[in-house]
DNA sequence: GAATATTGCTCAGTATGCTGATTATCAGTA
DNA sequence: TACTGATAATCAGCATACTGAGCAATATTC
């Protein structure tokens, strides 16, 4: 059998473990209570206010199924507003409220700090290198998972 | 902000999620039910027979709170028998059964095809390249996390 | 325009992964 | 030996992720 240490899908998992932990640990020092996944959506739809669920989950790769939770837990934290659409009525169009913009300008600092320990082992070379190589990975794999990256298309 | 695609955070999170399924799809065609985190607990139990739960955890990196129930569903379907230790009453004793050890067996050709591809998008070098710095940020980063790598001590 | 297909969202169920607490046991020491 | 601290396992609770199903609404096709 083949060394853990040889698996990437191992090492997958352990990084993005690392990677969790060192988010999660920076952004409490800085006093703030938001995970990486509720981040990412946050700022995606402080980049595309009016935005629909749908959208937002092709958006960040998040599963359709998984994002409900996530914008029911940014709402009750008061940071986004959920509302029917005009133009959809199946649909909910998603808003930043201004604790929400708030939130994000004071959140950054400590979510880039996050991004740099994650490779506080590499050089800035080698970090460089390990993201062109992730991206090239996913770019490949991209329609292997359930919630691929998806393009906003305009309407 | 910076984009996404520039955050090692996120690229973490996406090639886990790509690597997840990748798994699972090539562990269901070979006919096996069977998670990446159940294959390394059962393929680690495999490795270092009686070996307790919190040791187990410390060799895969798991936290002990999951390890619970990652052991209970594999002893559900008969691949591992959990017995009290004779040593320490508080531990348990893991070992594997011959049905996991043909499950072992039966899989490994399917976890190995999708170790290749995980990376399918990447050169020989270059998947070595990855795996290399993921490693060594990992490395960096193993104590970040609640549930970091220890190696196996003799008891 | 009616039947059909598709889409947006939600839900129930399952599996990680974590925080923090509890229980039982063990180990070291006064 | 009694006390103290540490340890193995489990539990409750919360947050991703996914499968598969269902409902309501929209889009397409005949």
């Amino acid at each position: 059998m083949r060394d853990n240490n040889e698996m990437p899908g191992h090492l997958a998992r352990r990084f993005q473990q690392i990677a969790v932990a060192v988010f999660l640990a920076e952004v409490e020092e800085a006093g703030f209570d938001l995970t990486p996944v509720q981040y990412a959506a946050l700022a995606a739809i402080k980049t595309n206010p009016g935005i629909d669920q749908v959208t937002l989950a092709g958006l960040i790769a998040y599963d359709r199924t998984t994002i409900t939770g996530v914008v029911d837990r940014l709402v009750q934290k008061g940071l986004l507003v959920r509302n029917p659409s005009s133009r959809d009525r199946r649909a909910r169009e998603l808003q930043i409220t201004e604790a929400g913009k708030r939130t994000l300008r004071g959140i950054t600092p400590a979510v880039e700090a996050a991004q740099r320990t994650m490779l506080r082992g590499l050089t800035e070379k080698e970090g460089a290198d390990l993201m062109r190589l992730l991206r090239k990975a996913i770019a490949a794999g991209n329609e292997l998972s359930r919630a691929p990256l998806r393009e906003a298309e305009l309407r």
